[in-house]
DNA sequence: TTTCCACTTCAAAGCGCTTTAAAACCTCTT
DNA sequence: AAGAGGTTTTAAAGCGCTTTGAAGTGGAAA
């Protein structure tokens, strides 16, 4: 069933029966009402090829994912995918996964925007040095950042205050006593959001004098298992550190089971703040104890950019959004005084 | 840049270009490379959408999700993901992925069909009574499913021994000496993969004449949260389980909190075996100690799966392929004989 | 030289929709 | 009764590609 037929069958021209359906005025009430009911009685349903030649608009947005990146391998992305899926499909618009190797990612965005497969893009986890901003700006295609990047020029971005988060955290811990925190990262030479949490943490350091201790900075992906061993590795020392920082709940819970598992006490023989995206399945206040955290939801933020991103693809030549959403600092029972030698 | 304006380019007809492009024999080689020369040089790549229309092929396979359904919420799905798409962008095929909300569910199938957007569907974590297999199938919608239904009808699955595994694994505790065996399942009631488990755990039990105590039978939410909880009331029983199974790393983990926690010893008092699915953010073999499993890749599963579909999009009438993938018991240091009281 | 054939290339007809520009139809004025 | 002005409907021209059926080559055979 397709649109000649249906205006056929409805004695219409195609137009008529096409703007009609597609809620344009110049259609009088009851014959939209006719065509209406008929579309939904022949189940006719436009063809999305035919529509999206016919308007230019794919009706789609696209995210791509570099396989070897450990982005996919990550479950921090499927809660900004049902985020973003989630505002997406209110709005009937689709979303186009892609993935690539990392040699091909630059050849799989040009493609993927000349062909016109998708309206914008959305572009996550910035790397340090990334071409993938300004190649999208070259290309003047539009897109948000779910992040920060180095590159100069104007586009959109939504951002956590990374920095001012891991500047409260820190000094929480510097209120309460601590001066050998310990902070289990992702790689701050490879991500910006990395980058930004260590600022945060060194500044803090640095108002308060406190002397900054490579050794007492991890990095790594941010599995369990790398927050065990991290955690391991810190208390082995002859001078461990009394609080530790973790970038994910994930880490911290390897790293509870590296404290626990030498019979110490979270939140007394070694504080704990770790930075909650709040995963649905890992819930930080139910761990035990609670756990104290830097809060920001990760599926919002999804919601948000897609938001930001139809708006962005409708007006392209507006000034574009640049938010940064601030960072609550939960307190939980994972924290306390630093512990008198 | 589009076809017309490269064929003027070359002084070619239409055809011509397009035929060199895409690999059709007709053309003579020198005219072929000068085309692809000239179509690389002027950054020319086909519309996707006219491509389509032309074609009547999409070009995309579509997955979709229920936001309230628990899949989005986990963070196997991703590694599915990834496999999906490691298959898929070597082909250049696109993967739409659409969310929707458990009561338009239906209408969301229906629509994605029509609409023309997907040449075929990957069908997810199929439940009990499951109505969406047998609406593919009156649609006579290319799909395949990942995990086995109840529906009759010939379609194509790809699905792992759930059975067999818990089974070979509930054995292997018994073999132990185990006979308070606990099961920390996804609910039974809502998912194939999960009835398929408890069949596995309770044939084993039947075996040896050993009762089943439902008390044993736990169920919710994968999560690490429930993994903890689960343990915490079955260690607290009078008469405890000297043995537990969980349906996925993430509960382990939990489980294992909740065993460390008491000052028990895993694979000593209590012994653990998980289900595996072989997430890279959370490694059994990782764990302390070492966590025996039943273990299967979800990430090749998705690929699998990718190639089982355009196979069957393109070859609608071949008899569908139907596999079950067996489940290795890999045994680690979590499992131990059975304490005598 | 003509004929035939294989090899290349081409013109033109869709694919199913949107949208422009024009026509048809009303209802009011004058 | 005729024109003005507004509303409703229409025919037809794309959108950019694939593909069918036909036509143009050039070399080998007759």
């Amino acid at each position: 069933m397709n649109l000649r037929e249906l205006a056929e069958h409805l004695g219409l021209s195609q137009t008529t029966v096409s703007r009609a359906l597609n809620g344009y005025p110049e259609v009088k009430e009851a014959t939209r009402l006719r065509v209406q009911n008929a579309a939904v009685e022949l189940g006719y349903s436009a063809n999305a090829s035919a529509r999206r030649l016919a308007t230019g608009r794919a009706g789609t947005i696209g995210m791509l994912l570099t396989a070897d990146q450990n982005l996919l391998l990550d479950p921090h992305f499927v809660e900004f995918l049902a985020g973003v899926g989630e505002h997406l499909g209110s709005k009937d618009i689709d979303l186009l996964v892609s993935v690539t190797k990392r040699e091909t990612e630059r050849e799989a965005y040009r493609r993927i925007v000349r062909d016109g497969r998708v309206d914008g893009i959305i572009l996550s986890s910035p790397r340090i040095q990334d071409h993938r901003v300004e190649d999208l700006l070259d290309l003047k295609f539009p897109f948000v950042l779910h992040g920060r990047s180095d590159a100069t020029g104007a586009y959109a971005f939504l951002d956590i205050d990374n920095e001012g988060a891991f500047l409260k955290a820190t000094r929480y811990l510097l209120d309460l006593g601590h001066r050998r925190i310990a902070l289990l990262n992702y790689s701050p030479n490879a991500m910006m959001f990395a980058r930004h949490r260590e600022l945060g943490y060194c500044q803090a350091l640095a108002e308060r004098e406190v002397a900054i201790d490579s050794a007492l900075l991890c990095d790594g992906d941010m599995s369990e298992e790398n927050g065990f061993t991290f955690t391991q590795n810190l208390l082995d020392m002859p001078d461990p550190p009394t609080a530790i920082l973790c970038s994910s709940t994930l880490m911290a819970l390897g790293a509870s089971r590296a404290i626990v598992s030498r019979g110490q006490k979270i939140g007394l023989d070694v504080s704990l703040i770790a930075h909650d995206d709040m995963l649905p399945f890992l819930k930080a206040e139910q761990m035990h104890p609670a756990l104290t955290t830097t809060r920001s939801s990760i599926r919002q933020a999804g919601t948000e950019i897609s938001k930001m991103l139809l708006h962005h693809v409708r007006l392209p030549h507006e000034t574009p959004q640049r938010t940064v959403w601030p960072v609550e600092l939960v307190v939980r029972d994972s924290t306390g005084p630093a512990p008198t030698r």
